[in-house]
RNA sequence: GGGCACAUAGCUCAGAGGUAGAGCACUACGUUGACAUCGUAGUGGUCGUAGGUUCGAUCCCUGCUGUGCCCA
């Protein structure tokens, strides 16, 4: 027997998935999810337990439906996020930056990866995440790194990866290029500074030139005015010396000068500026590189500014400016400045040589896919965001300055020769070949990877590749991923390329795009912001299934979470009531028989029960293949509640402890009612069950503890397709007794006559369906709505509605019937208006020409309905007018 | 500036061309056998706004307003 209380830490501890996760099933078929790898340095937070929940509930499904699923896990190695977060522990140590060798930095994050590494794992696994971790993958391991390096030489072999000096997004901080990706443009105060250039040879002429970055003047190339700019035609062509240098340069004219920006002369720092680097090539002027790796200005400076950091240039810039009075002015302005992601530093571009992959190529395959429906996104409109980016795609910078990942498989010989190769062997070979001659000096590239290299393969190199392995064979190309909106460039696109490329099939065959979890008021969940919520935490409170169970019914497509802590009460309160479901069975000898055939059954109120749960388990099934975890949630939980709990469990409660025995049956009780008895308790505990089941992929602790007391150990996906007989006939009775049992209710409520109150009662009408249902439920009828249906009842009574029918309830006591007639007059008025639309309608000509039949047979209906209950009403009412 | 999404009950959200739904909150009542993590009965909506298409629009189309996001 089940504990009375609903505990899931008394046995969500006891239940571990990683058995059946890696059972494989060679004869099904496959289905494949590949989980999108966190970063190693993560740990878990309420987004990633939704989309881990989603793709766990799909994984389940398949699983139950008796496919072959794998369910693909795996690590990131996180490069820059990884090394920083190493970095600062060690600088905690007292360890300075940058003080390590590269041999014993790596030693460090291994160690850190290996110790502290596998907590977002544990973690998932606490939420029940179903993935087989028997095929962990780390984007680092050993044959992941032999696979980048043969991806990469592919590449370039192709053509599609080269080497070149280009202008970069570089993060001063992690002194290493990033991608365009990771640029944040954010809006800060700023100063625009106003400052004189001196025309070589003269002392008092100049050009006022507008800046918001003075320490950059030392970069300077030129100074641009706009050619149709009245103001300074005269000036071009003419030289100007850079303040607090001796350099000149000349004024140019160019279209990039806006004459209504600042002074309307602008200097041109092609070292330093994307913008001006475009100038600069226009007008072939010099590049004068006047910042280091870290931001500090180099040698190419006066000797007072060198080594100098940035920020602290610029105030001596201005100063000395101001000192020498070549400043004009200072205004203060809003700019828009990139930020790195990750860093949070103030990006510097910088020209470099980087390694870059052509990435305009690729995409035109990957934009095809798209476009003819080989991949399919959902919500379909976030292909337009894939579209935007794929469409407009620039050279993908994939060298990165740090230790941390795959080192870039190219060796340079001693004048600079590259060669690429996927070992140092190889390149050896090509370097003999290349110099004709042994044992030249070879130095391996000094840059790693991007890390969305390595991921951009994830889905083919989790599966062997690049050996031709069974598992590449079997379950490539995958059937789905699950992601946030936020990857689809990062990862989703790059995978989808690299697909292709490698393997000349898509990855993948959907994309689910599952969305945003919010705090309560709308506002991103951020640690700084302080409205994070926990999920382990919230796991702890009210248990993982409750937490799954409430974000899957959250999910719906296309909009994002607003989650709060109590919102998981829905899942804990839903919980509570399979546990009691099952106690109830428990408690009235309700056990599973595997015997049971539903279509046997002959009961009504049984039959009620079975075709309830038959159109659930359709409904659930249809709602998770359409990526409906909402839907599936909503159906399960009416089903239970709505349904099972509310109605059928009172229903059966007269016949399972015995109150249903009239004086009649009792002198029979017997066989008859021993085989009602047995048959609603199997039929009671196969629909238990069969929740069970449909629960068990969105919360399998549950699920599985329920499913044992019950005596089933495997649980499968209910087969609904079996039960064929039709139960129209007691549906219609059922529903029929639902309404009248809540038509006495109510009425009880209004007349402040207590429920539990027994009142005699007559049945008043002409319709034998629902004499039908009073005579062979009037027990329940008895228990549920406090009413003794009897033949002859006394001359004080009160008419109620029901149904189409009227009750004559026999009461002596003075009633208050002001409360119940206002209801019903606000009923009548409603039914009025309903009849009145209806009748508006069928007036219409074009109506009855245009519409289908069945509507117009539906309005007739619906007039015809709503006329039988307007006068049982009014009837009702003429009576309690005149008591 | 370009694009995408959203606007339905007090709150969070479903919904479908033909009688407007759920959960929470709220009101009244209720506790000796599944369940107070509960039950019973209710209250509550001009479906953002202005047009258009249609026999019929909350739903489809267009403009507008507001909100969020992406890109420049």
């Amino acid at each position: 027997m089940l504990e009375k209380n609903f505990d899931p830490k008394s046995f969500e501890k006891n239940f571990s998935f990683e058995i059946e996760a890696s059972v494989r099933k060679p004869k099904a078929d496959p289905f494949m999810i590949l989980l999108p790898p966190p970063n190693v340095t993560g740990s878990l937070h309420i987004g990633h337990s939704l989309c881990y929940t989603l793709q766990d509930i799909l994984a389940r499904y398949k699983r139950l439906k008796g496919f072959d699923v794998l369910f693909q896990p795996g690590l990131d190695h996180a490069g820059i996020v990884t090394q920083l977060v190493v970095e600062k522990q060690l600088y905690e140590r007292g360890v300075e930056k940058g003080t390590l060798s590269r041999e014993k930095l790596l030693k460090e994050i291994w160690y850190w990866k290996e110790n502290s590494g596998n907590r977002i794992i544990d973690q998932m696994k606490a939420l029940g995440i179903s993935c087989d971790f028997s095929r962990l993958k780390f984007t680092m391991d050993e044959d992941c790194k032999r696979a980048v390096a043969k991806m990469f030489v592919k590449l370039h072999n192709d053509g599609l990866i080269y080497r070149g000096e280009k202008m970069v997004n570089w993060d001063p901080m992690i002194r290493s290029a990033i991608s365009d990706l990771e640029v944040a443009e954010k809006e800060v105060d700023g100063n625009l500074w106003y400052i004189k250039y001196k025309f070589e040879g003269s002392d008092n002429e100049f050009i006022e030139v507008a800046t918001t970055r003075p320490e950059t003047i030392f970069g300077d190339a030129a100074v641009a005015v706009h050619p149709d700019d009245k103001r300074y035609r005269h000036m071009i062509g003419r030289n100007v010396v850079v303040p607090l240098t001796d350099r000149v340069v000349p004024v140019i004219a160019d279209v990039y000068a806006d004459p209504k920006k600042g002074s309307g002369a602008v200097k041109i720092t092609p070292a330093h500026d994307f913008n001006d680097f475009e100038v600069g090539k226009r007008h072939k002027l010099p590049i004068i590189d006047i910042m280091n790796a870290d931001g500090e200005l180099c040698n190419n400076v006066p000797d007072i500014f060198q080594r100098v950091d940035r920020f602290e240039a610029r105030r001596l810039v201005v100063d000395l400016l101001e000192k020498k009075e070549l400043l004009v002015k200072t205004e203060a302005i809003k700019q828009t400045i990139p930020f790195g992601d990750r860093s949070g530093a103030i990006l510097e571009p910088r020209i470099t040589n980087q390694w870059f992959v052509n990435a305009a190529v690729l995409s035109k395959k990957a934009i095809e896919v798209v476009k003819n429906g080989r991949i399919k996104f959902v919500p379909k409109h976030w292909e337009n965001l894939y579209f935007e980016w794929l469409e407009n795609i620039r050279p993908w910078c994939i060298s990165r300055q740090i230790w941390w990942g795959h080192r870039i498989p190219a060796w340079y010989g001693p004048d600079g020769q590259v060669f690429v190769a996927e070992a140092e062997e190889e390149a050896a070979k090509k370097a003999r070949f290349f110099y004709g001659k042994n044992n030249v000096e070879l130095t391996q590239d000094e840059d790693v990877l991007d890390t969305w290299f390595s991921s951009g393969m994830w889905p083919f190199v989790t599966l062997g590749w690049p050996e031709n392995t069974k598992e590449l064979k079997r379950f490539y190309s995958h059937n789905v991923i699950v992601t946030g909106f936020d990857i689809i460039f990062f990862w989703v696109s790059r995978m989808i390329m690299f697909g292709l490329y490698a393997m000349n099939e898509v990855p993948f065959k959907d994309v689910y795009i599952h969305a945003l979890v919010r705090d309560a008021k709308g506002r991103k969940m951020s640690k700084s912001k302080g409205n994070v919520i926990d999920p382990l935490e919230l796991c702890g409170k009210y248990g993982a299934d409750a937490v799954r169970y409430t974000l899957a019914s959250m999910a719906s497509p296309g909009r994002d979470i607003r989650m709060t802590e109590k919102a998981a009460e829905l899942g804990r309160n839903f919980l509570t009531k399979f546990w009691n479901i099952v106690r109830f069975s428990q408690m009235n000898g309700c056990i599973y028989n595997k015997e049971f055939n539903p279509n046997d059954v002959t009961n009504p109120i049984a039959q009620w029960i079975i075709y309830e749960v038959k159109n659930m388990v359709l409904n659930v099934e249809n709602a998770i293949e359409n990526y409906r975890f909402d839907e599936a949630a909503k159906h399960i939980y009416q089903c239970l509640w709505s349904s099972f709990c509310d109605w059928y469990i009172e229903f059966i409660k007269p016949i399972l402890q015995n109150s249903a025995l009239t004086e009649n049956t009792k002198q029979g009780y017997d066989l008859q009612y021993t085989l009602l008895k047995k048959d609603i308790r199997d039929t009671t505990a196969w629909a238990i069950l069969q929740l069970i089941r449909v629960l068990y992929p969105i919360a399998p602790f549950i699920a599985k503890k329920l499913s044992g007391e019950l005596g089933v150990l495997d649980i499968n996906w209910p087969n609904m397709h079996s039960i064929t007989a039709d139960f129209s006939d007691s549906v219609k009775k059922i529903e029929l007794l639902k309404e009248m049992i809540t038509s006495i209710r109510s009425m009880k409520k209004y007349m402040d006559i207590p429920l539990g109150k027994k009142l005699a009662s007559k049945i008043e009408t002409n319709d034998q369906l629902i004499l039908d249902v009073i005579k062979g439920n009037s027990s329940i009828i008895n228990l549920m709505a406090g009413v003794e249906i009897k033949q002859e009842i006394g001359l004080h009574t009160i008419p109620v509605v029901v149904g189409n029918a009227i009750l004559h309830m026999e009461f002596d006591g003075g009633i208050d019937v002001k409360a119940e007639l206002a209801r019903l007059y606000k009923e009548i008025s409603k039914l009025e208006k309903v009849k009145k639309d209806a009748l508006t309608r069928l007036d219409n000509k074009e109506f009855l020409e245009k519409a289908s039949e069945d509507i117009v047979q539906e309005h007739k209906d619906r007039i015809a309905n709503v006329d039988l209950k307007i006068s049982g009403i009014k009837y009702v009412i003429k009576s309690l007018e005149s008591m």
